[in-house]
DNA sequence: AAAGCGCCCTGAAGGC
DNA sequence: TGCCTTCAGGGCGCTT
């Protein structure tokens, strides 16, 4: 499940080999995303240079003049650089062809993802205007979440999960945050004082650097005919290890469920 | 306004 | 071994 350090991972390995290219034509397979794939796509980028590869909480943006293509991987969505001959798999939705022979390849059976044409700027789209800091960026600080926080009775979980509050934080990373800055994540938002979210903020920020470090390797050879960049091993302290030992203090960690979703943490480290 | 939940979909895992 | 069932999960959008 791609969360933002596998979503950065991408961008640094598509972004050199879209920089600077003209697309030559898109194909799109299967437009039945998370929202349908507009036709205008295929009718309106090729011709088009892609001028810059950015990224958004977990979407990518594709620039070119006026226009740019948004890029969600869902839950199952992998982007690819592959030679424009390269054999179509099933759920290769959408080929993005450049004029240097190679193809930015979406692959997504779960199809969560989304693939959206826009005229103007990527961050005025609905999806991307409301959203919070970017966590790796100064304007994520513990002074802002316990600001927000006040008088919310929701699970710390699950506001650090809440898009308008901060972006980019998957149901891995908010679990491995939590135990890492020793919070219960069923605590009450509002119930946290500024020292604890200062050190929840300085957590989110080691696990995500700490994985974007880790995908690094993955960048080597990132253009592969059958290959998708093959997402790397993180090693979990919590996240779905119910009854294994918590590596801090052995106690066996337990499992609960916040926000519709699995939430893992360490009843004697985590409070 | 905040919080909860349904929903989209399929692969993997578990049970028999 | 093989079938069937269950579940997970990002995040929008509706309901309470």
């Amino acid at each position: 499940m791609p969360e933002l350090p596998e979503v950065e991972t991408t961008r640094r390995g598509i972004a050199p080999h879209l920089q600077g290219q003209r697309v030559s034509t898109v194909v799109i397979r299967d437009p039945r995303l998370r929202w349908p794939v507009s036709p205008a796509l295929a009718r309106e980028l090729p011709g088009q240079r892609i001028e810059a590869v950015e990224r958004r909480a977990k979407y990518l943006l594709l620039r070119t003049q006026g226009h740019a293509l948004i890029l969600h991987l869902g839950m199952s969505g992998r982007l690819c650089i592959a030679p424009a001959s390269a054999t179509v798999r099933p759920h290769d939705h959408l080929d993005v062809a450049l004029e240097s022979g190679l193809v930015l390849r979406l692959n997504d059976p779960r199809r969560f993802g989304a693939a959206l044409w826009w005229a103007g700027d990527p961050l005025s789209h609905p999806l991307l205007r409301q959203l919070g800091p970017e966590p790796l960026s100064d304007a994520f600080t513990g002074t802002g979440l316990h600001q927000q926080s006040r008088r919310r009775r929701a699970p710390v979980k699950a506001f650090i999960m809440d898009s308008r509050v901060v972006v980019g934080v998957g149901n891995i990373y908010a679990n491995e945050a939590l135990f890492l800055a020793g919070i219960h994540p069923l605590r009450a938002a509002g119930r946290i004082g500024l020292g604890r979210y200062e050190r929840l903020v300085a957590a989110i920020k080691t696990v995500l650097n700490d994985a974007i470090g880790r995908g690094g390797t993955t960048l080597r050879d990132y253009v592969s005919a059958d290959g998708s960049p093959g997402y790397f091993q993180l090693d979990l302290s919590v996240y779905a290890r119910t009854g294994q030992p918590c590596p801090r203090c052995a106690a066996p960690v337990r499992r609960a469920v916040a926000g519709q979703r699995g939430t893992f943490y360490c009843p004697r480290c985590q409070h």
